[in-house]
DNA sequence: GATCGATGCTTAAACGTTTTATCAAAATCT
DNA sequence: AGATTTTGATAAAACGTTTAAGCATCGATC
């Protein structure tokens, strides 16, 4: 029966002009708090929702925020979207949602989309190989954006992550702490800052006690738990010589698990293994799998939170933040 | 540098009046074709995006799609908003995503904000305890939506999900292939509907067999790991006698294999276990879980496409459809 | 050569807000 | 009592589109 209710209905219904609805709503005029108080009531008796295309029109302001994530299906990044969102909804804002697969075409194409749509600002985790570049039509819009995870080294923009160096000296540290002496590093790709730098902290880490990664014992991929089988099957059988294998990231290390089983070596005691990102699953692999947490939800709510600061127009410089990670010990070391 | 590029600097770089570049980039009017690429030469020069906040408030066409999940975070539903972004996105809409986390003031508030919004309609996995009047006020404003995954029963708007009773069905007859004759089942909460349906395809299979599931063999609980250790302990320590235990969900089977195994039960020889979901985690587990795929991608597609379809305006009966699950055999059974 | 129908484009109103400028009435001050 | 300020409300313009209606121009038709 299309009931359309807008402000004008509400303004009949409570006996007042449209602008003292527009005030007397949103708190701004000079408005008696009897008059608010009428306009409130008769808003609710009709059942008013205010159209937000018309204000954001009007007013420029928006209450849209537009995430832009390369999978939303990985839990890595389905946690830190969650956060987004429930920050979000918090503060009023509501979330518009894209997947980018890491294609930066179809991530130039919904960030496009999204300035029509009136974001207010942006949220990205930067598909491979963008540049700040790849941003330039957020800037020329003047809209804030926030880069999540990847860092691609924009100074335009806030940075949340995780320390990778750190996260990699940690891994290192701890085989080192449990005796081992021999290392391999399986999964990522060199073109990803995160993974150099993971490795970096890594090699660091070794160097500090006289130990080396050897480039035989490395060996790159997209990470995924086949390349984590064939990788860590090529490896062995390359007759490389390591006790302790490093996995780019759990998925990784589950395929690492398959491969080492097959060639008769038990986790836990002939070869340990480490993954990163803590997903829920590492906990439940045989042996449970140590692993570093790189807190996605934090980054989740701390980007939601820059965000929303800057959109509010808090004009301080750009902030870099980079969230400490955990050793998760579990038997698999 | 602020550069404000509306249809007006584009219809002034073109020589050519603002209708005209509307129509001509919508295709619509009788534009000639020379103008055509004209007014598309200058909009991408100038770099144009238009405002879709206008051009909504005008026609009342909306390119937003609103999709509403009680749980982004858990895998079965991270997919399915994967899978719905996909579809979206292919088509030119973009997707507007809420988290309930089953609360249904919630789920009420975000329907309100995301019609503020001007969404074209909805895709919602309904909150626990939700009936078809929770969605009156989408109906109010003639707005399509479309129900996933729980059934709550509403006539007035499609429903895709799976088959519970057969999903159920499955489990239960490939362990009486098995060989099996005494049943548990754990997780899953009696209000659900989902729970009573798969309980219900347990049961009339076991039926078929002269079989049974004493009511002291089920334990209910909101499913998860925790509430599938602490069940399944008890039930062990109750002294109830099973071979074979089917759990609500994949989650709550991880919580069963510690039980099971601090029970000093082997998995896959004492005692089967069979889960429902397919999550990844599953195939990874020692040993690998027998489940149910229930296909949250495909619930995802087809949602996604009954709903453009509903705001194209094309204008059948509400269908309900039921997605046939699959055994995925593994060695837990 | 007047009439007609296409063709191609423009004018202007409308969508539902927000906000500036304005105004009347009431309250306060000389 | 008259001047001034404060209070409370309103009228109207503006935001960037879409679209119905209108208006030339041109070619064809009688």
């Amino acid at each position: 029966m299309g009931k359309k209710v807008s402000i004008r209905q509400v303004a009949e219904h409570a006996g007042v002009s449209v602008a003292t609805v527009s005030l007397a709503l949103s708190g701004k005029g000079r408005i008696s708090s009897d008059t608010v108080r009428q306009v409130k009531k008769s808003a609710a008796t009709l059942g008013f929702i205010p159209n937000r295309s018309a204000s954001r029109l009007r007013s420029g302001r928006s209450l849209l925020i537009g995430l832009v994530v390369n999978d939303i299906a990985n839990p890595f990044f389905a946690e830190l979207s969650a956060d987004v969102e429930a920050h979000a909804s918090e503060n009023g804002y509501l979330s518009v949602i894209a997947n980018t697969n890491d294609d930066i075409e179809k991530q130039a194409s919904v960030i496009e989309t999204m300035i029509g749509q009136g974001v207010a600002g942006f949220i990205i985790v930067p598909a491979d190989t963008s540049t700040p570049d790849t941003f330039q039509v957020i800037r020329d819009h003047d809209m804030p954006y926030v880069l999540c995870v990847r860092d691609i080294g924009d100074g335009k923009a806030d940075f949340i992550g995780f320390d990778n160096f750190t996260a990699g000296v940690m891994a290192a540290e701890h085989l080192v702490e449990k005796g081992h002496r021999t290392f391999a590093f399986v999964g990522g790709r060199l073109s990803v800052d995160n993974f150099r730098r993971r490795l970096d902290g890594v090699r660091h880490a070794l160097a500090r006690h006289g130990l080396t990664l050897p480039d035989n014992c490395v060996r790159e991929g997209v990470p995924s738990r086949a390349i984590g089988l064939a990788e860590t099957g090529d490896l062995l059988a390359s007759g490389a010589e390591f006790t302790a294998l490093i996995c780019y990231n759990d998925f990784v290390a589950v395929g690492a698990y398959a491969a080492l089983n097959q060639a008769g070596r038990t986790i836990g005691e002939d070869v340990a293994v480490v993954g990163f990102d803590n997903v829920p699953e590492s906990e439940s692999l045989s042996p449970p799998l140590t692993t570093i947490e790189l807190y996605p939800r934090a980054i989740g709510n701390r980007s939601a939170r820059a965000l929303i600061d800057a959109v509010n127009g808090s004009s301080g410089p750009h902030e870099r933040v980079y969230l400490a990670p955990e050793l998760i010990s579990r038997s698999s070391t």
